[in-house]
DNA sequence: GCCGATTTGTCCGTATGTATC
DNA sequence: CGATACATACGGACAAATCGG
């Protein structure tokens, strides 16, 4: 409903890179072609841009015009990670997805679990883990701390549905920033137990924190992934470079 | 040379913000207030606030503020990845690098290299395979396909030293965006011949197209990493949730 | 090499809408 | 309700890079 303008013209920017109508390494319309198709302004198309920029769909080159940059995947993916949550991409790649809980409990943060979590000492979060399955196979093992004040009512039941549907759409709380880190890490006795890991004795790890619209981090999450449906997509401007603290 | 004036704005607020002058949870001075204090328009704080939160060190709340998200992490990255050059991370953490050259080649690309790589089918590239040591251990083992137009000049002895300094200094060419996947792959026998990889028996491979400023892609690498001293940061808003393409 | 047209980059000022308190 | 704060949008100005004549 409350649609910016910016973000009609991203969308539809983006849908017309993806389905070639500007293709890989052409030219976009010049800003000012684009002013006049949109009716806008020039802050406008140059937003819309910037966030074409920021997902490696395009690049601007001073004086010269905006190229194209995406091309188009045959090995599509088939994968697992990103950003997506993993109902996402199940669903995009129509498969099916249980979820197991294989505990559900509650526990105070102490100094090592903060420092890990990035939690405060002394904060009461649920414990939760879980185990996802995708056609049958059990792909991912997660760990979910999540702060009891900002998900009251938070049950076992929920946790094998979707803890996000839960946050979103019942609490009305709403996901903004997450980070996270990706680390290939040993496989542990408890990797062995709920996961079929084949041929391999690691797996990738992604752990992030995330944050509401208030800012607050409310969530740590460690999802432990079988290396064969994993997979990870980033893109980086120059400018990205500074982001990684310096000790 | 030619510093933005929002660039100034967006150094300055991240380094104060890395030092606590803005510690973790408080709200930023108002935007209004940041007028004032950096004599300019609301447009150029904006521009430096969207920097920020692009690499999760704040998040506005509508009406309400600029929350700091930062946290200081006491592990300190001893490791490799992200978006920094491996000498970059080396000269970080005050390690001593060395690259060795196993093989240095011309090739035309043809259909599965092209596939794979992103380049045109018929492209000459220089294959480069290069083992890159820290501390005297190898970790990395990279595969560098640069297109040899773009190029030119490229040695086995520049590929020992630093390509990109070479590419940027001498070349005088500017990289802008760049593009990963990464996953997590079993080890290859020519893994096991040039890295150390302990009780491992997979490594995480980063696989990336990098673009000039011209928006021509000129660099498709593989790296492949010894687990321990792999760690891939990233930070995500909402927004680029739909980055990935759909089939 | 110069000049002018085109195009992107930066910056400013203003107005209006919307959320928070 | 009003004050404050962020979100969106418009329009204008000048700088800097590219390109063709």
């Amino acid at each position: 409903m409350p649609k910016a303008k910016y973000d009609e013209i991203y969308m539809d920017l983006k849908q017309a890179i993806e389905k070639n109508t500007y293709s890989y390494g052409s030219l976009l319309p010049s800003e000012n072609t684009l002013i006049t198709q949109y009716d806008c302004s020039r802050n406008t198309i140059r937003r819309a841009l910037a966030g074409l920029g920021e997902i490696g769909y395009i690049q601007s080159i001073h004086g010269k015009g905006v190229r194209v940059i995406f091309q188009p995947s045959e090995r599509a993916s088939f994968t697992v990670g990103g950003i997506e949550s993993f109902r996402e991409t199940a669903r995009r790649n129509r498969l099916n997805v249980v979820t197991k809980v294989i505990s559900f409990s509650i526990v105070t943060v102490e100094a090592q679990l903060a420092e890990e979590s990035g939690f405060p000492i002394g904060s009461e979060v649920y414990d939760i883990l879980r185990v996802r399955y995708l056609d049958g196979k059990p792909l991912i093992l997660d760990r979910n701390l999540f702060l009891k004040a900002f998900v009251p009512g938070l049950t076992a039941e929920i946790a094998e549905r979707s803890i996000y549907d839960y946050i979103e759409k019942d609490l009305g709380m709403q996901i903004v920033t997450s980070k996270r880190t990706i680390t290939v890490e040993h496989a542990s006795p408890q990797d062995k137990q709920f996961l079929v890991l084949g041929d391999y004795n690691c797996l990738a790890v992604v752990s992030g924190q995330t944050f509401n619209a208030d800012g607050v981090m409310f969530e740590y999450t460690q999802s432990r992934h079988q290396p064969d449906y994993f997979s990870f997509h980033d893109t980086a401007t120059r400018k990205k470079k500074e982001q990684f603290y310096e000790k």
